[in-house]
DNA sequence: GTTGTACTTAACGGATATGTTAATTAACAA
DNA sequence: TTGTTAATTAACATATCCGTTAAGTACAAC
């Protein structure tokens, strides 16, 4: 996984309306117009935000007729979820104590006197 | 947690150069100058990115003397934690047949007989 | 063919993002 | 006071984002 793809994924999850559409998509495919439904937005803005979720490969697009259904693709999801669990030590609570050892450990110009307990 | 927060962690995320910011502070505070020194660039883009990470809740700055440790601050991390978690299901193999299932119920176009099994 | 539906692309405008250099603020030190 | 260090703010250039309307493409139905 390349950073690159991390800046895709991040920012396309930055926009409300695409995060609306993906948590659609977790229900099944659905096709543009159906996707447009719910927005007051004219079709164009979110044949864009369709096309910005499908180059981060956060959805995928098949060909029926005139259909162009969509599909959520999870993989960059999972690559998200990876890199967000680096930092879980710093919410979770059985964590607190190492996290404050740790920014103890190595305050450049802390007092060291300053040490809690 | 509003939507808004989620905008803006995200949209923090979606820069290499704070997400490189955010893997230092979780080996300890550091002042602006410390976070800059990796970086092939001016002291005012780091301060600029700072202050984009602060206002998404990412990082906090104290004050001692002239310099400005900063911290970082987990909670927006742990929203997207939660909110990339509802998608679990879409890439863990154990859930695979299930989505298919889901898919399959609700494709509004297909031919009830193209279900595989 | 023509018409209708689904969707995309083009062209435009305004707001925001990201970098630069130069100037400024703030605190310490001589 | 003067100078040094740390960091921010100002002013600017450029690029990208996000929406619009209008035009174009692709397929289906008649």
């Amino acid at each position: 996984m390349t950073e690159d793809r991390l800046d895709a994924t991040f920012a396309s999850l930055a926009d409300p309306t695409r995060r609306a559409i993906l948590a659609r998509l977790a229900q099944g495919e659905a096709t543009v117009n159906e996707l447009a439904e719910p927005f007051a937005m004219s079709l164009p803005a979110i044949s864009r935000h369709l096309k910005v979720l499908e180059r981060a490969g956060l959805i995928s697009r098949g060909r029926e007729a005139q259909w162009r259904p969509c599909r959520l693709e999870a993989g960059p999801l999972k690559d998200i979820a990876g890199w967000v669990e680096h930092y879980r030590r710093f919410w979770d609570a059985s964590f607190d104590r190492m996290a404050d050892y740790l920014k103890e450990l190595q305050t450049p110009k802390g007092d060291p006197d300053d040490r809690k307990n």
